[in-house]
Formats: C-alpha cells, structure tokens, sequence
DNA sequence: CACCCGCCTTAACCCAGGTTAAGGCGGCGC
DNA sequence: GCGCCGCCTTAACCTGGGTTAAGGCGGGTG
C-alpha cells in the first residue's frame, strides 16, 4: 500500500465491507476498485442528491453520512423508501433508465464516490466475484423495499419502529459502525415518520414507551437497544430478508458487458 | 409461421407484447425466444407457484392468469407485494440468490412457461434487444414496488383504491387485455385488502362509494372505469413509474453472460 | 335437493393513530 | 445578547378505518 493509494483505500472501505459480505474479495478485486477513475462528492444535510427526473452518468455510492430514497406526493405528504448507508448504491439503474423516477436526499453530510457509468460496468463485468456482489447488492435492495411493504402494510405502529430499528441496526453493524448493542441514527422523529407511514407525534409516543419500558436507550443520535430480545420478539424479526449469508452461486456470472452505443 | 409454430406464438404472446413496450423487437429476437426449450406448467387457484425458501433452477414467466407475489406474518396476517399478470417474470433473481425470501401465489387458473435458467440467460445475453428489454421488466417491477411503498403509507383508503385500479388497468392494457374503459380484475375484495394493507370490509366501502358516486361499475370480476379522469384526480394518478415510454438507451447492454461454476 | 363455502354487503361499535396546539431546549446567525 | 429554527415532547380531542357480526347470493358437490 503507497501514499497514494491509502486515501482512497480508506474511502473504500464501507463499500469493501458491503461487497466482502456477499462474496470473497480479493487482491484482484480490490485492485481493480482502486483503479477506477472517481471523483468524490459531498452533499449537505437536507440537499437532493438525485431529484426525480435527472438522469445521471455517473453512479454514486455513498461514502459517509446517511441519505434517504424517496418520493413526495404534490400535496407534500412524503414517504421514505428506504435509507441509504455507506457502501449503499444510489442509482444502479443509471445504465438502462431515462430519468429517475424517485429522489434521493442527504440526510446528514453525504460524502459520494461518483463512477463514470462505462468504468464501472467494465470493471464489474470483467470480474465475475465483483459482479456477483454487484448482483447480491442489487437484490438486497429490492428485498428492503419488499420488507418496507409489509412492515407498513400489515404491522402495528410499535411493531414497525422496532422492525425498522432492528434492520438498521444490523445494516450499521454489516459496514462496521456500531455494535452489539448500539449504533448511531442520524435520523430525526419526522423522517421516521415518513418512512413508517406515521405521524412523527406517534414516533414520539411509540419510542417514549420503548424508553420506558427499559427496550432501548437514547441520547441526541445514539440508539441503546437495551432489550434487543424483546425488540425481536415484538415484531418477529428475522433478518433474512437482508440476505447476509451468501450462499455459494449457482452460476459465475458476468452481469453486465457493455460497449458504446455510438 | 408453420403449424409447428403457431401455438407456441400464442404461447409467447403476452411476453413479446410486454418485451416490445420496451425495446425493438424483431424476427431475430422472436426466433431466438422461439427456440429456448420451456415446458408449460399450470397452477389452481390459490395454489402456491413459490414458496419462501425455494430454489427453483427454472425461470418462470405468467403465460396466463394472474398471480401475487406476497409475505406472510407467522399470525396469520399477510401482504401482498405486488400482482402478476401476464407477461412478467416470476423470479429473475433465481440465478443469483439462494432461497426465496417471499411466495407467489396463482390467483387465477396460471399458466406458466418455465425455461432452464441458463437457457434463458444464453438468450438474453447474446442479444442486445432482448437483453434491454428484460432490465426494463426489472426495473420496472422494482419501480411498482417503490410506488406500493408510496400508496399504502402516505395515501387513504380511497386513493390507495383508486391508485391501485389505474394501475392494473394500465398494466392489463399493455398486454392487450381489456380496452381504454375496462378490464378484468379477477382479485377478490380480500386480496386487494391484502395489497392496500386495509380490511376487506374497508374496500368494500370505498368500491360501493366509487359505484354510488358513478366512478366505476362492476360486475363479476369486470371493471368498468366509468370516469377514469375523477379517479386520476383522487389521487394523483402518473403512470411515470410504469416505465412504458422506454427512451433509446444510452449503452447497448449485454446484460447476463454465463458460464457453469463447475 | 340440501348443504357448504367463498365472496360480497351492511351495520354497530370502537380504538389506534392522526391532528392541533403549546411549550421546551439547543444551536446558530446577527 | 436576542430571535429564529429545527427538533422533541405532551396533552386533548377526533376520525378513518378496524372488528365483529349477521345475512345474502351463487356455484359446487354428495
């Protein structure tokens, strides 16, 4: 490792530890990573990363700092797909799709990688470990909107803050922010309501009673899941869904080999 | 078109119509799709095509009849994802993941064509336009499942109705069922229940009040959209996120190449 | 024919969670 | 320092939609 490479090696890191959840990354691999051709970007809190209708060339993946998906209606009710961590994709669909069809926000200081489009697909196909992982990001993805349904569709308000808090803390601790029993959200009462389909004064009031009754702890963004046990045990949760456990693949697969359209 | 062939063009129907909404496809695409080796499988109503945790090694494609991808809470409750009507694939995700985190179930009497995984990504690998299209029809579905998240938490029991209906109309249009003012809806109250996250007794409600105040008219499973306009105005209907206007692509993709693990 | 079953329908009652309002607290800009 | 703003908190009140229950209707089956 040289001077030049250790900066960009650190900014790396969340999304080497997404990928090396999903399959074996190597020198190899981890080579060809450093030598795409990126630009770093940052975002402020509050500030649209992608706005519904752009239509980017580059993929973004988030560096540091927590964003959000989602999509507002005209009246201003908004609704919060899903949350992006570091290591996250912001726009997988950025090869195929004319223009996005869903915004993206920062929700604390974002920091990006930002990928030509071409670099990207030409070190993902010609790797079949790196594409295998791009694949089983890909589809974890959509398994944590499938989950976001049915958490808002058929659970109560104090099943779906604990579902969402287990599943957030398990994705902090997947790219190593923290631990057995805490973690970091950076995430206000409003947004949480906008991601559970519920009034922030009922957040207030669900995660009031969850302090109260000794399941979690918090002071300003840190989350003490005190009784992780009863947290589980009052949603059923069952972190499947996040499909941590990569099985070998039936297939190798070269996922996606591109040339110009010109 | 020989005898030899014709059935299996009606076969193929609903595929091509949903796959030449999306891209060119010509007499190469049709001949190579013509010739993946598929068996036809059927399925009873209420019949499960997919359970949590297979692992199929065939994809499957809806040849008729209509289906719902859905997850079950261990109480009994359940939640439907999404519907799946002619045309769509069950399970893209088969060559990548290992088990089934979610079931689908027939609705309706299904037919289903079932070709061998790497069959079919031979095919889709080896030509640009049925490559294309096939990333459009997941995109695509992950785009309905983004707006399921939208309609059931931040809109009301006659939006999400509304919402809903314009929705399989507009899907059951593209694939050449029903015209510009009906179609067949062959989903009882309790499975739309299921979808919108309310009680069939709620539906129930709001579908009489949409009958009263002149919007729809029913009859057995025929769904009349008798002032689609009004029902557009209730909620902010946009078919923006059924991707149907594909625009050129910006790179020519070859999305899936193969080759056995072993 | 009689029975059952799935589905639709409607009414009466009730409660989880929405809405509105008001106050507190900390950070930040001037 | 003061005022503003974002966020949290709590209380009082209200309503959309859940629940329960009961009946109807049509189709299938012995």
């Amino acid at each position: 490792m040289n001077v030049i490479k250790a900066p960009i090696e650190i900014l790396m890191r969340a999304l080497l530890a997404r990928l090396t959840h999903y399959c074996e990354i190597g020198d190899a691999e981890r080579d060809a990573l450093l030598a795409l051709p990126m630009r770093e970007r940052t975002y402020e809190p509050g500030e649209d990363v992608i706005e519904k209708g752009d239509n980017p060339a580059e993929a973004l993946i988030v560096k540091s700092g927590w964003a959000a998906r989602y999509i507002s209606l005209k009246d201003g009710r908004s609704q919060i797909l899903n949350f992006l961590l570091p290591g996250d994709f912001f726009d997988l669909q950025v090869f195929v799709t004319d223009a996005a069809d869903h915004s993206i926000a920062a929700i604390t200081k974002v920091t990006a990688l930002a990928i030509p489009g071409h670099a990207m697909l030409d070190v993902f196909s010609q790797d079949n470990n790196l594409g295998l992982a791009l694949w089983w990001a890909t589809l974890q993805e959509e398994a944590i909107l499938r989950e976001q349904i049915v958490r808002n569709g058929r659970r109560d308000a104090s099943e779906r803050v604990a579902h969402l808090l287990l599943e957030l803390h398990r994705r902090a601790m997947i790219i190593g922010e923290g631990d057995n029993t805490e973690f970091r959200l950076p995430v206000s009462q409003v947004l949480i309501a906008d991601a559970l389909g519920l009034s922030f004064v009922h957040i207030n009031r669900v995660l009031r009673r969850f302090i109260n009754e000794g399941l979690i702890e918090k002071d300003k963004d840190l989350i003490v899941l005190k009784d992780r046990d009863a947290l589980i045990a009052k949603c059923d949760f069952s972190a499947d869904y996040l499909h941590l456990d990569a099985e070998p693949p039936r297939y190798r697969l070269r996922p996606l080999a591109i040339r110009p359209s010109g």
